[in-house]
DNA sequence: ACATATTCCTATTATATTAGTAGATTTTAA
DNA sequence: TTAAAATCTACTAATATAATAGGAATATGT
C-alpha cells in the first residue's frame, strides 16, 4: 500500500485502475460469451467483491451487459474501439479536470477565486485538462491492446523532455 | 464543499491550490519586502492557520524565506521565472504521475500488473504524465501572471477538441 | 528593556474518501 | 431441483484531507 511519503498528486483510484484492467481483459476475450466475475478477479488480481461493485457500475454506465445464473457473466456492450479511458474514468471517478472550475460538465466556482475570467492558474489547468482528455479519448481498449504488442516501456525522467 | 456526486478523478488538493495562489500573490509583490501570512490569507481567502503550515512547507522546500517578529513575513527566494507548478505540486502533494508505476522519482510496482514492460495501460499513463509535466513546468509564476493579462477563459467541451 | 507582532512548532479534530467485506437475494442453466 | 452465477443492501477499517488550537520562539519598533 502507498504510504503518505510518496503519495501522488493527481492519482487515479484503484477502483478506476481495476475497472480499466477488467475492461481490457473483457476486450481481449470478446466473442467468447459471458465472462465470470470470479475469472476476471482471479486473472487480474482484483478483490472479487470489489470487482462485483465495479462491474455493476460499468454495466449501469452502459459499457457492459450481464447474464445471471449458471454460465452467466459479463460481456462488452460496445466494440473495444468505442470504449476509451476518458469514458471509463468519468464513469468511475468523475470529471477529468483537476479543479472544479475547469470542468465542463461539472463546473463549480472556486471559492477563493477573485476573477475567474482572467485567472492564470485556471488557464494552466484548462490546458492540462484539454491535453489529458485528448490522450485519454484516443486511448481506447483496442488501442491499449494494440500497444501491448509494440515496444517496451522505459521510465525516463519527464523533466528532461522539456 | 465538493460532493461525491461530482467528485473529480485527478483532482488537485486544496492545499496545493492554496500554495499556488499564495506563491502567485508573493510573486506579484516581489521586491516589497516580507509579506505577512495574515495578509496573504486575507487577500487570497485562505484559512490562515492552514496557510501557515503550507508556507512553512514551501520554505522548507526552498521556495521561500521568512523573517520572524515585527515586520516579518515571507519572501520568494527565487525569481518568479524559476518557480513552476510541477515543483510546487511535487513539493505539496507528491509525484505528478497518475499511477505509482509511471512515476520516475517515486516508482512503485503495480501489485496487479502481469508484465509492466508491455502493459498498454501503463503506456497511456506514461504519455499522460509526460504531457502533464511538460505543461506544468512551463507554467512558472511569471508565466501565470503574464497570462492573466491576455485573453479570457472560455470553458469549452474538451471532447470536441479530439 | 519591553511590549507586541510575527513566524514556528506540536498536537488534535472533523469529515470524507478509499478500498474494501459480509451476507442475503434473485436469476438462470443444466 | 440444485448449483452457480450476478445483484442488492449494509457495514467497516484505514487513510487522507482540511483544517483548528494553543502556545513557544524570535525579532522589531518604541
Amino acid at each position: 500500500m502507498m504510504t503518505k511519503a510518496n503519495y501522488i498528486c493527481l492519482m487515479l483510484s484503484k477502483k478506476a485502475k481495476y475497472a480499466i484492467n477488467a475492461l481490457v481483459y473483457l476486450a481481449k476475450r470478446q466473442g467468447e460469451g459471458p465472462i465470470r466475475i470470479s475469472e476476471i478477479a482471479e486473472r487480474e488480481h482484483i478483490p472479487q467483491k470489489f470487482l462485483e461493485a465495479i462491474l455493476l457500475e460499468l454495466r449501469k454506465g452502459g459499457l457492459l451487459t450481464s447474464r445471471k445464473g449458471r454460465s452467466g457473466g459479463y460481456t462488452l456492450l460496445q466494440s473495444p474501439d468505442d470504449i476509451n479511458l476518458a469514458q471509463v474514468m468519468r464513469l468511475i471517478d468523475g470529471p477529468i479536470a483537476s479543479l472544479p472550475c475547469v470542468s465542463f460538465r461539472y463546473y463549480e466556482k472556486c471559492e477563493e477565486c477573485k476573477d475567474e475570467q482572467t485567472c492564470g492558474i485556471r488557464k494552466v489547468f484548462f490546458e492540462l485538462r484539454d491535453e489529458s482528455v485528448k490522450i485519454l479519448i484516443k486511448s481506447t481498449l483496442a488501442n491499449i491492446i494494440e500497444r501491448e504488442k509494440h515496444g517496451i516501456c522505459v521510465n525516463h525522467d519527464p523533466d528532461k523532455l522539456v
